[in-house]
DNA sequence: ACCTGAACACCGTTCAAGT
DNA sequence: ACCTGAACACCGTTCAAGT
């Protein structure tokens, strides 16, 4: 067993120990999250991108799994930052249902995070009371008030996910035209047959609009509440 | 440096080397995933329960990816195979999303993994495209159709995937009893000034149904498309 | 054609040790 | 109080070798 000397070359080498705090490694983890991915986003990675040592970020977060919870978290935020209560309830509803659309857009990797739990992700929660405070002012019983607002969060998040999922399949089709075309391609060669809906509706899809597409179903949901709102008047 | 002979105790020692089949993989690994969870569900546990060795499972499958791509799309085939073809395309839809919720909520590690993708989920697709032959029957323009159809699958794998989320911060509470409790439990002690709305739902949470909150939401897809529909005559 | 074990490059996490 | 490097027990994947 020997002892190995390294030498260093250079005799001053800075070795000034990185000075991090939870808010860098937030906001580092966000970044690397988004540009390089969930799948490729390791703690050394980030570690990496710190300038730190790996066993260095656990002083601020206890596992990788709530580091994960945090940073969406952290961009949850922004999503009831950007909120403004708006005179009309359907409005604001529809308001804050683009805002976080957008913020899984803009952010892939949240989209299968998203939790509603209070301690782990308090503004997701928080964007939850806001579109349940909305509904209250429509004249709905409390539990279709509930049931409403989680019926809204779940369309926004789940259709969110899958255009996600979609995007990804498209691979390294960076632009839009690529991924669009990429999809439909692999819709198109389906067997006419035992898809006939699908088959037709590729030429839909060519010329698709995820915005459009969202707020489709968002108003088909707002028109369903409106409806029961009408019959309790 | 020695080497160890192990004594196997017994001299014969079956030795059979194991078979498998494409079938027996994908059966094992989502028995496996149920029991488990995806969390702990490696390569090395899945050979494991086959009584096989790890690498023996790369002659039947690319990588781990396509292996739970292929797991998902075998519990979808479930969902396709049980629809029968209602009288009432309405009724036809909800039959579909209620089967593709059991599902999800069956196999809890499939929630977040379902893909509109022909080649690595074609049960996936055709779940969409039954859904979108009952919607070509009410008339409503085919852009209409589409947008409907992907609205209701992703309200129900998002709504699905939300619960299935909520259901895994119990942890280890196994009954339905005590998850509810537990979830209360968190809800209920949050601050009512900031989440006034939040607060009140909780009292609703408590004797809380599931299926309930599920049947809601989609009659509101439902119900908005028959507005639609109903336009359009 | 199908299955094996060993090896590779990576993980997340822990911990005694440094400053 | 905060940061480090080394070590641990795991991963998914590859591959030459066996049957």
């Amino acid at each position: 067993m020997f002892e190995v000397w390294q030498d260093e070359g250079m005799t001053t080498v800075p070795k000034t120990r990185t000075v991090l705090s939870l808010e860098s490694v937030l906001e580092e983890s966000v970044a690397g999250l988004d540009e390089i991915g969930a799948e490729k986003m390791s703690l050394r990675a980030l570690a990496k991108r710190l300038g730190a040592g790996v066993s260095s970020i656990y002083w601020y977060v206890d596992s990788k799994n709530q580091l994960l919870d945090m940073s969406v978290d952290r961009v949850l935020a922004d999503v009831v930052a950007t909120v403004d209560p708006d005179s009309d309830p359907f409005d604001a509803i529809r308001d804050i249902a683009v805002r976080l659309f957008e913020t899984i857009d803009e952010h892939q990797w949240c989209a299968g995070r998203i939790t509603q739990d209070p301690v782990r992700q308090l503004n997701s929660v928080r964007i939850l009371d806001l579109v349940g405070r909305q509904l209250s002012r429509v004249g709905l019983p409390v539990d279709d008030q509930f049931h409403s607002a989680t019926a809204i969060l779940g369309f926004v998040i789940g259709l969110g996910t899958q255009m996600v999922g979609a995007q990804n399949l498209a691979g390294d089709a960076v632009t839009r035209l690529a991924y669009l075309d990429a999809a439909a391609n692999r819709w198109k060669d389906v067997d006419p047959d035992e898809l006939p809906f699908v088959h037709t509706a590729s030429a839909v899809l060519r010329e698709h609009d995820d915005a459009e597409q969202f707020s489709f179903g968002l108003d088909l949901l707002l028109d369903g509440i409106r409806q029961r709102q009408a019959r309790r008047l």
